[in-house]
DNA sequence: CATAATTGATAGTATTACTGTTATCTTTGC
DNA sequence: GCAAAGATAACAGTAATACTATCAATTATG
């Protein structure tokens, strides 16, 4: 994907953040280094406080940037799905067989991202493994509906309700595509936190075997 | 359920807790209350202090039974997988087509829980929201592997695994049982908390809704 | 009824999650 | 090349959280 999205730029809700972070050096640094700090700590034990230690900053000018790290968290989350929307969309057009078209987009979401070099700031790889391990803590909070309503989950849902239409496509009497769908996406994150935690309850064991179980359920279900 | 299961206790790993809350009048407030609360305040919100008070009693006190209120949330959890799993077992003992067994099981663990007097202390369908809402977390921690290893979740995966057994029964030759039932035990959750919040991602829409949805997809894949 | 165990009251600590102010440094527009 | 504007750093400060410790009061038990 190198060259083809080089120039590309994710767009973000404005609302999640106080100030853009594509807009300036700290930024930048503040997304580089907190996808790397989070995904060392956790994201229960990252702090505004270690973050501006490790990039040499005040804690203070982050606050300028994200009112708090759950603001951060929602911020990588959408830039992860609008990257994964670009990916889909990328690999999708063109093809008009349907379920060719399907089996694409389950691969795209599912599969384990290895290195990508799309954005110069961004480790894509390390990206996909906080959001298997920490996207679900962006929607379980008790604002979810206030966050929903201000659209911090567009991306998200817009990449689901995507496959949700290739669905429809392959079998328009199908009378399940969005939970189908929701299932798969949410599902393949947990399969991979699974292989790599509670391997006992899954038949996933690598970075290559959660496509292959997806693959099969789908096209059993829609036949 | 009421008669027959009047006398459960339900069993929960020692090490979760630091004094067990079944063994004193305090213990069992704790629990009750707790479930209340969290419900109320969102599990991120609460705390041992405003616990403390909602009960009268002092924060401290509630430090005898429990480390921190991530151990209280494990305890809790376990609590509603062992009584899931009786429930289980009681639904598919003496069903003899493994089908109709599977058709049960899948029923009992995507269903939404109404009220229910097992225990006098214990709300099941109020525990189960916190479930949908919160079960996520236990699992999503730094510590998992050191938890999963000190048997945390014992009875979680015991429930999927039970499930499992029904599958191989039902098609011996499908490779995913695991995967799978992992994926119908966490993704109800999940399909329960999109009815709730995200709606335009899921079909199921109401509290009836979701358990078809993985009836016909078990159908379908294990065909 | 004496002793042990439990609970409550109070105090205290380190950390978190911020907010506010002022000084300094860096852009940018002319 | 310089002045004004804007961004960042340094520092101070607050309320809440997540505990731990001590000791007194209460309750349970043998």
């Amino acid at each position: 994907m190198n060259t083809v999205l080089s120039n590309l730029k994710i767009q973000v809700n404005e609302k999640i953040y106080v100030k853009d972070p594509e807009t300036s050096v700290l930024g930048k640094k503040i997304i580089e280094q907190s996808i790397l700090l989070i995904n060392e700590l956790g994201f229960d034990d990252f702090t505004f406080k270690k973050l501006g230690e490790k990039i040499g900053s005040n804690e203070s000018s982050l606050y300028r940037y994200f009112e708090n790290k759950h603001k951060l968290l929602v911020y990588l989350s959408s830039w992860y799905w609008s990257w994964m929307e670009y990916k889909l969309v990328f690999a999708t057009t063109n093809i008009t067989d349907p379920k060719e078209k399907l089996r694409k987009a389950i691969t795209i979401v599912t599969e384990k991202v290895l290195d990508d070099n799309s954005t110069e700031h961004i480790n894509e790889a390390i990206l996909n493994k906080i959001i298997i391990a920490e996207f679900t803590k962006t929607l379980h909070t008790k604002e979810i509906d206030q966050e929903n309503k201000e659209g911090f989950f567009l991306i998200y849902k817009r990449v689901i309700n995507r496959i949700v239409s290739i669905v429809n496509e392959v079998n328009p009497t199908y009378p399940f595509a969005k939970s189908l769908v929701s299932t798969i996406v949410e599902g393949s994150l947990h399969q991979h936190f699974l292989t790599d935690h509670l391997t006992t309850i899954t038949d996933c064991n690598g970075p290559l075997s959660t496509t292959p179980f997806y693959h099969h359920l789908t096209e059993n279900v829609l036949r």
